[in-house]
DNA sequence: GACGATAAATAGGAATCCTATCTAAATAGG
DNA sequence: CCTATTTAGATAGGATTCCTATTTATCGTC
């Protein structure tokens, strides 16, 4: 896993955490706050310090002030940054591959119960990522009758199928704790109905 | 993931690389040599050689001279080691809790796909062997005509189930690959029957 | 305007990881 | 039998991640 982790990275010249963060830059056009970015990826704020200077002599991003607040930086993406996210997205990792080898069904069996892990994860405090369709304010499970497209995201309003949901999706925006146990209680039941 | 393994390894007082190492020391009374230990691990020997090193220092291994190669070092854990690897296995990891929080038939569903998708990642090559057991000599898949426990292993000489499939079986020897390939095919064809 | 809280940087240190190189022992060939 | 190649580890040197503790500047608040 770290293995491909780093082959993915490696092709791109930056590491894998290096990599994370820009994939966190990428598609937010206001940037990120240093703080915000360890919080994100469950390091310390140093840490994050110490991988924005190195992506800044790697010219992969830019360091802007904040109007609002005179402490603060915001971090920004620069278009040489997103060329490398672009790579490191090509070399599709080994992982997706051996994946794509189950068939169609036992493909969505996994996303779905991976999303079940990963929730109950993120539930009980133990990795810091928010970033999939069910704890997502977007997110609207089973609201269409069509059994191929039950899904619905409010971001670009369309409906999806079970495959599609997201694991970390670049537009999650968190839900309050209250509305992410609602739609997540809405995705279960329909997705185990009572006397399956 | 990985901050779980920090957790994990942190209250035993070493950290995820010294663990695994630990663990696979474990379990094989011969010990295992430098480079045995970078391929399992699928980092550089010179790693393996430093991480050696500061397990030495906290006096949880030992090296031994191979009486058959004056080259070669057999390191073997002592029992100050053995208690560390038992203290990380009872802390449970945040994954482990999560997972249980799926019904038995989608454990053991997420257990068989996670199986195909490892699987698939060790004949691409893209990590080292694992110590499963569709890819041990001792597995006997399907050898029982008992629906709840169809697979054997010859290594303890008795029946097991479905959901008992190891990951990382401290016993596992890696079979040869045209018996693992075999082994697969009767894995998969009983698994998934034509018609299905 | 002083004071506590907050954002980020800095200092210092430990550890993982790499490539390249070195030493010593095993093995192969003439 | 003696050299040449290969192989197992250890070393050297360097980059990076990652930590805790501290410092500096700014923000809010009383």
């Amino acid at each position: 896993m770290r293995a491909d982790d780093w082959v993915r990275a490696r092709s791109a010249g930056v590491n894998p955490t290096q990599l994370a963060i820009l994939r966190l830059l990428d598609g937010r056009g206001p940037g990120w706050t240093v703080k915000e970015l360890s919080l994100q990826l469950g390091v310390s704020q140093p840490t994050v310090t110490d991988s924005i200077l190195a992506l800044e002599r790697k010219a992969l991003i830019e360091k802007q002030a904040d109007p609002a607040d005179g402490r603060a930086v915001r971090i920004v993406i620069i278009s040489a940054g997103r060329a490398v996210v672009r790579a490191g997205e090509e070399t599709a990792g080994a992982v997706d591959r051996a994946a794509s080898a189950l068939d169609d069904d036992d493909q969505e069996q996994l996303l779905v119960q991976l999303v079940s892990v990963i929730r109950q994860l993120q539930e009980q405090g133990a990795i810091p990522i928010q970033r999939m369709c069910v704890s997502c304010r977007y997110f609207r499970p089973y609201a269409h009758a069509d059994a191929a497209q039950p899904h619905h995201c409010n971001f670009v309003d369309a409906a999806f199928g079970q495959q599609d949901l997201r694991i970390d999706c670049r537009d999650h925006e968190t839900a309050d704790p209250s509305v992410r146990a609602a739609t997540w209680g809405a995705f279960q039941k329909d997705h185990h109905p009572p006397g399956e």
